[in-house]
DNA sequence: ATCAATTTTAAACAAACGTTTTGAACATCT
DNA sequence: AGATGTTCAAAACGTTTGTTTAAAATTGAT
């Protein structure tokens, strides 16, 4: 009834799922999934090969885990449209926290979608919600001219273009300066809402 | 000595080599290097399997004979540096012509980036020289004042990073609409460089 | 302690991959 | 026409892939 299992190599006492997991989302966002094999992710975790489909059914079942926590946190998202243009800078400030403390789930996002990758449609499932809640938002904005912008649906391509390659982005990632994150996520912000009205005239 | 080989299939004529270039580039683009099987590539083509290996040596080289045409092209450009702004213009301008003329290299580029694939060291060859360039460009701007912006560096990613994700930017890529394609490089131009300005304060 | 269920391991599996082999078909030159 | 080198197609090759199997180890309840 010993409250710890053999710990296994380096004093890691983690689940073998959370192990298989960790390990899976490190190598997915370094080398893809196709570029990754289920040996590779057993390996790294240090587990026995045969636990991948044992545990999780295959390797696209664990590809899937992976994105479980962000649809729920998505589903759950709520924003103020009384104050439209808030609630546009929070929904880039949240998108902007959340892709600093997840990245290598956006970099496997950004990967399968340049991929035109078969596992596309589950994915849509997961950041549809929060798609949708940029759209009502932005709707909100058109209508009540808080901001200006030529169409919603580019307005909508255009900030989650931005949010989504906003790593690659000298002035959206200065993560390296001695800003705070919060700052940063406001700053980048800003660049955002001003790229959007930029593209008015 | 008839110049006609023997027509195969639907009176296409163009040599082996060339039908599987064309498909290896639709193929590449559309489901990445790793997504794309040989025999997927020979069979859009028309051809039978081994000719890939027999007239490449391979699969990885029929990928770098893609791109052999582009490295020609981008070492022999060459910019007016008296005025700095027209050449970061021309630069721009010429990158996003190439860009719609060939899309499903920028495609596969793009993959390969985001993939960290083992054939960046390859691409960058080809793709360093107009980096450079660009680089001296934005250092004669920065010396001369022609435009502000914080570093070479960061100007540098900035403009590079829209130009390669310009054909997801409904902005930088109103392709349906009734501009013609040189009109819309120069709005797209235009965009770029008010976004780096934009970028100064 | 014993037994049943769960978890882990090592080995083997079929399928798919890129490549090579073999010999036939072809073009070209004398 | 005959010889020679090139190009092609079908089959097979050796790897590597994700997955499964069967036995061993571990766990938890009685």
């Amino acid at each position: 009834m010993s409250q710890f299992k053999q710990t296994r190599g380096n004093e890691k006492n983690k689940e073998v799922k959370d192990q298989i997991l960790s390990a899976a989302k490190l190598l997915f966002a370094e080398k893809g999934y196709e570029g990754t094999t289920v040996r590779q992710i057993c390996q790294e975790a240090d587990v026995s090969l045969a636990l991948v489909s044992y545990h999780f059914g295959g390797k696209e079942n664990v590809f899937f885990h992976l994105f479980e926590p962000i649809r729920q946190l998505f589903m759950n998202m709520k924003y103020d449209l009384s104050d439209p243009l808030c609630a546009l800078r929070s929904f880039c400030k949240q998108f902007i926290i959340f892709r600093n403390e997840e990245h290598e789930l956006i970099r496997i996002l950004q990967q399968e979608l340049v991929m035109n990758s078969p596992r596309l449609e589950m994915l849509t499932d997961v950041f549809l919600p929060s798609w949708e809640q940029l759209r009502v938002i932005l709707q909100e904005c058109q209508d009540k001219k808080a901001i200006g912008f030529p169409s919603v649906d580019a307005a909508l391509n255009f900030i989650m273009g931005t949010l989504m390659q906003s790593h690659n982005n000298a002035f959206l990632n200065r993560t390296q300066s001695e800003l705070s994150s919060e700052k940063i996520a406001d700053l980048a912000v800003s660049f955002i809402i001003n790229g959007l009205q930029a593209t008015q005239e």
